[in-house]
DNA sequence: AATGTGACATACC
DNA sequence: TGGTATGCCACAT
C-alpha cells in the first residue's frame, strides 16, 4: 500500500458506493448514512446521495431506489426519470410507501455494516 | 486553485 | 413536536 492511500483513504469513493448499493438485496433498503459508515466515512452521507445522483448516468445501472434517508423517507424521488418511479420500483419489491415514507421501515432495513 | 453544490445527519431551539 | 442552523466532504466547474 502506498503512503498516499494511507493518508487519503478515499479513492473512487463513488465506485465504492455503487458497489455497496449493487449488493442491497431485493425487497430491502438501506440508508445513505449506513453506506457511508460502512465505507469508513460516516460523515460523508451527503456524498453518498451525490453519488446516487451520478448513478443515473451509469452504463450498468444500480438499484438507487433502495437507498433512502435514515427515517425511511424517499428524499431522492425527484431525481428519477419521473417523480413516482422510485415509489413504484419499491412497491414492485413488496415495499409499501405512504407519503414518501416506507412502511415497516425497520424490518426492511438492510445494514451493510452488519450483514456484509 | 478556489469556490459552489447537495438523494445527509445531528443539534438545538 | 417541527423547523432552522450547521458541520460535513467528494466532486463539479
Amino acid at each position: 500500500m502506498y503512503m498516499k492511500d494511507y493518508f487519503e483513504p478515499k479513492e473512487d469513493f463513488f465506485e465504492k458506493v455503487f458497489a455497496v448499493v449493487a449488493l442491497i438485496p431485493f425487497g430491502r433498503v438501506t440508508t445513505y448514512g449506513a453506506i457511508a459508515e460502512y465505507l469508513g466515512a460516516k460523515k460523508s452521507a451527503r456524498v453518498v446521495g451525490y453519488a446516487m445522483n451520478a448513478s443515473h448516468a451509469l452504463p450498468n445501472k444500480i438499484p438507487a431506489h433502495r437507498v433512502v434517508n435514515r427515517n425511511g423517507l424517499l428524499t431522492g424521488k425527484m431525481h428519477f426519470s419521473y417523480p413516482t418511479q422510485m415509489e413504484e420500483l419499491l412497491q414492485i419489491e413488496g415495499i409499501k410507501v405512504e407519503n414518501n415514507q416506507i412502511i415497516d421501515f425497520k424490518n426492511k432495513l438492510w445494514l451493510p455494516i452488519e450483514e456484509l
